[in-house]
DNA sequence: TTCGGTTACGAAACCGGTTTCGGCAAGTCT
DNA sequence: AGACTTGCCGAAACCGGTTTCGTAACCGAA
């Protein structure tokens, strides 16, 4: 005997009432026994339980909403004007993201914005028509006008990246500055004594950890920092290569550099090329993200790499537990970066000297025809 | 004198009842005005309208949800397990859809699923939990799933790209066979006479249209067609290298090759490289898609571009249609990719006979050392 | 046995909307 | 003038849940 009687095939949804008339209770008892009130005695809750499960009961979301206010369903407001930001890692973010969100039987509703005020205004509208419960934030600043603004309306947010001024906000980092610091440690066992390091955009509060890490790392292996082959703001590829010609054409210039961001890394090719340096062998390089043109480039980019499937994930699992109402300063976690190896860095090959004259020597190296990346 | 009489600073939602009270009616009313009931009068229309403008009200999507069954929100559910699928335009792409749903009043949710059944599954969730009112479905299969599902539950669908067999579906779609063949016009009037052809994955609906578009170029431009210089189900660089080689070795190889796309194509620098060959000058190329790797090669890769995120604000915009209640039959619109011209493509340097006493003479042509894509 | 206090649940109000139903007033027709 | 429409809107039911309130039944103690 089929149990649909509706002339549907795809049978109408199963209401809480009809569980309440197969288990012979009002419909305020089967509430009340699947939200874990304590007035329901255990045999009537267990038998409510059975039965909704057996008749596959799932309450409506936004039925629930209107009385609760919440509609199980996470925010992401994605900015589209930092052009290529998170563009390569987005797709395996939000696959963390849903998937653990989907787990839980809970959605997740995204949506952009060209930024500021734009994206105060979203937030604002999918939080009055109930659309979000709680909000992920990616790319967070230092000082970030979405977080006083959802502190404010008192919704809960996670954020991707730690804030210096945490106060009482949750959550979810990469250990950029870990990375940073075992990217000093295995040039320093290449060899390499000067050793650059090109930071990411100094609004970033990554940046601030990242420098940090190097320095941490600088100590650790003995080495002496040289301020002058430290600089920042390195973000797009033409940043990096402006930060890395800098950096040579100092009278000691050095056999390795340590980048904060892949993007800008790429950019040390370019002037390497431009002055007929081997990277990997006069130049070596290690950077951070793992974006996908590390491969794309040769030799390989050596890189930190962002699990980004795995941030969507632990993010939306500490958002809904936040929602849920534990208290979110006990909502953070971390994690490592790992290591991707690939061909940009190794021995040093040149003396700092020796780069120093093949720099001054000056003559435009011509790249060869049939490839170079720049 | 604030209008806020409530403790919050950010005052609770208005309602329905409220613009009903501040209106003079009763909340009924109110509703069928704002909702084109054609029995109310012009006047109380006015009147109310006017109100509900005043006081910003704006009715709660879940609230209305429970009687109609609709919530304003348009379904996304990303396909994870092809690695690079959509990942360079899936930003642009929610840009472009985000917006548009956004300007509508409308949000978005998206799911991820790794894949056939489950992808399926996780659409019927959406549906039963009303958290979809309808689907975009990018990516569409020659015979698609998704669709028999949708379609079977009555729910309204827009398809990103056209359907061999299209039935009643609405759809958008960039005119791949139009780029394809002005591709081959644009070689012809470069010069070329032997040109190739690299299609794309069979089992995707475009590959079938764009054989056609490079046929159709091919016909205009009065060339012969070689079958042994059209092969396909190249989607990856690796293929597109094989697929090239393949070519290369014929006795009379092509001085150019057109590619479906762009991933494929990149594959054939490698293959160039191997031979000596120099892209542009011995051997053009013309592909499709724009991805960001095009402006990464040397020389830059001759791309028709796809704009992805006006691709997402018609569906998006498609989509509403739809579910407002137009017919899905009239609910269809296309657009062609944009030349993006790049340095892989000029008039040929060499003949066919030419390129292959090159190709034959055997030798592996070393890259130099700074440099080459592969 | 009576009384006060729990326990466990039914009844009903409520959330913010939509939609049905019915009735009043004005206009139309015979 | 009375009957019949028609236009317009209030009243109330309804959607699928949650939550308050009240009380019957049970408990142990006096």
């Amino acid at each position: 005997m089929p149990l649909t009687e509706d002339r549907a095939v795809q049978a109408t949804r199963v209401t809480i009432s009809d569980v309440a008339d197969a288990a012979g209770v009002t419909k305020g008892t089967v509430s009340r026994a699947l939200n874990d009130y304590p007035d329901i005695s255990e045999a009537t809750r267990t038998r409510v339980l059975r039965k909704a499960k057996q008749m596959g009961y799932q309450p409506l979301a936004q039925a629930q909403a209107i009385k609760t206010g919440r509609t199980r369903t996470i925010g992401l407001v994605l900015q589209t004007d930092i052009p290529g930001a998170q563009r390569p890692f987005l797709s395996d973010f939000l696959a963390g993201l849903s998937q653990t969100a989907s787990d839980a039987s809970w959605t997740m509703t995204v949506a952009t914005s060209a930024g500021g005020q734009e994206m105060l205004t979203t937030i604002k509208r999918l939080v009055q028509e109930r659309k979000a419960d709680g909000f992920i934030l990616p790319r967070t600043f230092a000082n970030d006008e979405r977080v006083t603004l959802l502190r404010t309306l008192k919704v809960p947010y996670v954020l991707y990246g730690r804030l210096q001024d945490i106060q009482d906000s949750a959550w979810f980092d990469i250990l950029g500055e870990e990375a940073m610091r075992d990217a000093v440690l295995r040039l320093a066992q290449h060899g390499h004594q000067r050793i650059g390091f090109v930071n990411g955009g100094s609004e970033y509060n990554f940046s601030r950890l990242r420098a940090a890490g190097f320095e941490n790392g600088m100590n650790e292996a003995r080495l002496d920092i040289d301020e002058s082959l430290i600089t920042g703001d390195a973000m797009t590829r033409e940043q990096g290569t402006a930060a890395t010609l800098g950096m040579l054409a100092r009278s000691l210039p050095p056999t390795a550099i340590v980048f904060a961001v892949d993007m800008a890394a790429l950019g040390a090719y370019d002037a390497a090329e431009k002055h007929g340096l081997v990277i990997g062998q006069d130049l070596s390089l290690i950077s951070y993200d793992g974006i996908p043109e590390c491969q794309w480039v040769r030799p390989q980019l050596t890189s930190f790499r962002v699990d980004s499937q795995m941030a969507g994930s632990r993010l939306a699992s500490l958002l809904i537990r936040q929602i849920r109402g534990e208290d979110p300063t006990t909502l953070r976690e971390s994690a490592k970066a790992m290591l991707w190896p690939g061909g940009s860095d190794g021995p040093p090959r040149r003396s700092p000297i020796e780069i120093a004259r093949i720099v001054r020597s000056g003559q435009e190296h011509n790249s060869c025809e049939t490839g170079g990346t720049a």
